[in-house]
DNA sequence: GTGGAGCACTTTTTT
DNA sequence: AGTGCTCCAC
C-alpha cells in the first residue's frame, strides 16, 4: 500500500484525537484503511476497533479493502454503519424480553402512519424522523400522530432506524453499555449529527483514541439533521486535537482543481485549506448559455458524441474510432431530480444509454418483484431444476420488457447464485430483491451516462461532468433554501466530482413547476475567476418539445 | 382498478 | 401553467 506523506502520518497517527481533513480525490478510503491495516498490525485486538460510516457502500468498499489486503474475512474489526453497530448493541445489551425487536422500514412506517388515516404520509414521517434526530419541535397535530406512531410500534415491537441510534445512546447513558472500544474512527465525519457524535463519545474507551476523516466543505445533509458545527467546533471541544490535511488530489486536472479552491473560499464557515494538484492543467471550464432546456440536453448530446470520436449518429454505434471515452466516462448533475426528466428523455431519444438512481426502491422492487416472478415461476417448470439462475434467465425470455438498467442488475445478482435447486435460488434470489438499495439500482459497470442529482454524486467520479441548470435560483437553489454556504458546498462537490472536463450549462428560460421563467446565470460564477473558465453563447436553432430529431 | 379532481412542487441514508 | 402523486367515487 503507498501513501503519501500525510497519509502515513494520519494512518500512523496514535493520538488520543486526530482529526484528518480529506478534500475531494485525496485519498480517504485509502487511508482508512491503511490506519485499520496498521493497527491490527500493532497487535490490536479487532474487538477493540471501531470503523464507522454512515452508508452502506463506504462500509462495504472499506471492508473490501480490508478483506483484499489480509486476505482473510474472519477476526476483523466492526467495519460498518452507526446503524449496523447500533443494532448489534441492542441485540447484546438490551434485556432478554426486549432484545428480539424487528426494524420498522419505511414500508412499515408508512403502513401505520396510514392506518391513522393521514396522508402526507411521508411528510408526517419526514417531521418524525427530523424530530428525532434534532428535537425540531412538533405541530399539535403531529404531535398526536407521532405518540400514535410510537405507541403502535411498541405494540407491534419494532424499532425504527433513528430508534436504534436513541435507544443505544440512552443504554450508554444508563450505563448499561460500557465504552467498549480502544480505537474509533469515522468515514464522512462533516455528516455527524448531534446523537451520533454522543454515541462515539459514549463507546470510546476513557483513555482510547479517536481518528475522524471528513470534509467540512462537502457537509450538504444539513437538512437531515446533520451539523457542520460539530466538526468545526472539535478543536475547541478538543484542545489536544491534532489536524492533519491531506492535501494532493489524484483526481482531477489541475485547472479544475485550482478553479474549486477558489471557488470555495467564498465561505466563512470552513477550515482554512487548500488543496494541490497531481495532474496537469488539461483544458478550462466551459460556460455553455443557451436558450432553454431544450437546448441544454442538445448541448450535453453533442458534447458527448464529440467526445465519442463520432460525427454523425451511424458511426457512434459502429464504434468505429478508438476513443478514450465511453458513456460510463460521463455524468449529468442537477440540482432537483425534476431537472433530470427531461434530459433523459433527450438522451434516450438520441438512444445514448442513461442510467439513474431509482429513489424509492421499495415501490420499484416490488413492482419488478411482481413483473419478476410470475414468468420465473412458470417457465422454472418447464426447465431442469439444477441449472443456475443465471443461465435460466439468459435462456428464458425474461429480459424482454426490461430496461438496460433492470438487466444489468439481474444479471449481477443471479452470477452470485450458482448452487441450490432452481426454485431456491429463485426464492433467495427474491428475497435479495426486497433488500435493494438505490444504488444497487445503479449498476456500476453498465456502459451508460450518469445522471444524478447534485447531492448523490457525492463520493463518485467521472472523466466529463455537466452540471446542468446552472443558473440563479436553481444553483443556488434560493427557491426554497436560504443556506447559501451548503448550496456553495454542493456546487463545489459537483465541480470536484469532474477528472478532466467540467461543463456548466445555464438556460436563459426553463420551466420550473409548471412556469416559465427567465433566469439569469448562476451567482456563483462569480466566485470562479474568469482565467478558469471559457464561456460559449450557443444560438438557439430550433427549439421545443415537438421537434423530432437533433441531427 | 381506474379516471378525474385536488394538491404540491429540494436535497436523502439507515437491517 | 406542467407533472405526478394521492384520494375517492364508481
Amino acid at each position: 500500500m503507498k501513501l503519501n506523506k500525510n497519509q502515513k502520518i494520519a494512518s500512523e497517527s496514535s493520538n488520543k484525537i486526530c482529526c484528518v481533513l480529506a478534500g475531494p480525490g485525496t485519498g480517504k478510503t485509502l487511508t482508512i484503511t491503511a490506519k485499520i491495516l496498521h493497527l491490527l498490525n500493532e497487535g490490536i485486538n479487532p474487538d477493540e476497533i471501531a470503523a464507522i460510516t454512515f452508508t452502506q457502500k463506504a462500509a462495504v468498499e472499506m471492508k473490501q479493502r480490508v478483506i483484499n489486503s489480509l486476505q482473510k474475512k474472519e477476526n476483523l474489526p466492526f467495519i460498518g454503519t452507526f446503524h449496523l453497530l447500533c443494532l448489534r448493541l441492542l441485540r447484546e445489551f438490551l434485556p432478554e424480553k426486549e432484545k428480539h425487536f424487528q426494524i420498522c422500514t419505511r414500508a412499515k412506517q408508512r403502513e401505520i402512519i396510514s392506518s391513522l388515516n393521514e396522508k402526507n404520509i411521508d411528510k408526517i414521517i419526514e417531521k418524525i424522523t427530523k424530530f428525532k434526530n434534532t428535537n425540531t419541535p412538533f405541530d399539535e397535530k403531529t404531535l398526536i400522530v407521532y405518540e400514535k406512531y410510537e405507541e403502535k410500534k411498541k405494540e407491534l415491537n419494532l424499532f425504527d432506524f433513528d430508534d436504534l441510534l436513541l435507544k443505544t445512546l440512552q443504554l450508554i447513558k444508563n450505563k448499561q453499555i460500557p465504552p467498549l472500544f480502544s480505537y474509533i474512527i469515522v468515514d464522512e465525519f462533516q455528516d455527524i449529527n448531534k446523537i451520533q457524535y454522543e454515541l462515539i463519545k459514549g463507546l470510546l474507551k476513557k483513555e482510547g483514541s479517536l481518528s475522524i476523516f471528513g470534509d467540512p466543505d462537502q457537509a450538504i445533509y444539513s437538512f437531515r439533521g446533520s451539523e457542520i458545527d460539530l466538526f468545526l467546533n472539535l478543536p475547541k471541544d478538543f484542545p489536544d486535537l491534532t489536524l492533519i490535511n491531506l492535501s494532493l488530489n489524484y483526481r482531477s486536472q489541475a485547472n479544475i482543481i485550482e478553479a474549486s479552491n477558489k471557488f470555495i473560499t467564498a465561505n466563512t464557515k470552513r477550515f482554512s485549506k487548500r488543496i494541490e494538484p497531481t495532474k496537469e492543467k488539461k483544458s478550462l471550464i466551459t460556460l455553455f448559455e443557451v436558450e432553454d432546456e431544450y437546448e441544454e440536453a442538445k448541448t450535453i448530446i453533442k458534447e458527448i458524441k464529440s467526445r465519442l470520436g463520432a460525427t454523425d449518429f451511424t458511426e457512434l454505434y459502429e464504434n468505429k474510432e478508438e476513443t478514450q471515452y465511453s458513456f460510463l466516462s460521463f455524468a449529468v448533475l442537477t440540482r432537483t431530480n425534476n431537472q433530470l426528466k427531461i434530459i433523459k428523455d433527450f438522451l434516450a431519444k438520441e438512444g445514448i444509454p442513461v442510467k439513474t438512481i431509482i429513489k424509492d426502491p421499495e415501490s420499484w422492487t416490488s413492482s419488478f418483484i411482481k413483473k419478476l416472478t410470475e414468468t420465473m415461476y412458470s417457465q422454472s417448470k418447464k426447465l431442469i431444476s439444477n441449472i443456475p439462475l443465471f443461465e435460466f434467465l439468459q435462456s428464458s425470455n425474461i429480459y424482454n420488457g426490461l430496461t438496460d438498467t433492470e438487466i444489468s442488475m439481474l444479471n449481477n445478482m443471479a452470477k452470485t447464485y450458482h448452487n441450490g435447486k432452481l426454485i431456491e435460488q429463485i426464492q433467495a434470489f427474491i428475497d435479495e430483491l426486497s433488500g435493494l438499495t438505490p444504488f444497487d439500482l445503479f449498476p456500476e459497470n453498465l456502459n451508460a451516462v450518469s445522471l444524478l442529482t447534485l447531492h448523490s454524486a457525492k463520493g463518485l467520479e467521472f472523466p466529463i461532468v455537466f452540471i446542468a441548470g446552472f443558473d440563479e435560483g436553481l444553483i443556488p437553489y434560493t427557491i426554497s433554501n436560504t443556506d447559501i454556504e451548503e448550496e456553495r458546498r454542493l456546487f463545489y462537490v459537483g465541480m470536484t466530482r469532474a477528472m478532466d472536463d467540467l461543463i456548466l450549462i445555464h438556460a436563459k428560460q426553463r420551466f420550473i413547476n409548471g412556469k416559465k421563467m427567465s433566469l439569469s446565470v448562476s451567482s456563483f460564477l462569480k466566485d470562479i475567476p474568469e482565467e478558469y473558465i471559457k464561456i460559449k453563447k450557443v444560438r438557439s436553432t430550433q427549439t421545443g418539445p415537438k421537434q423530432k430529431g437533433l441531427f
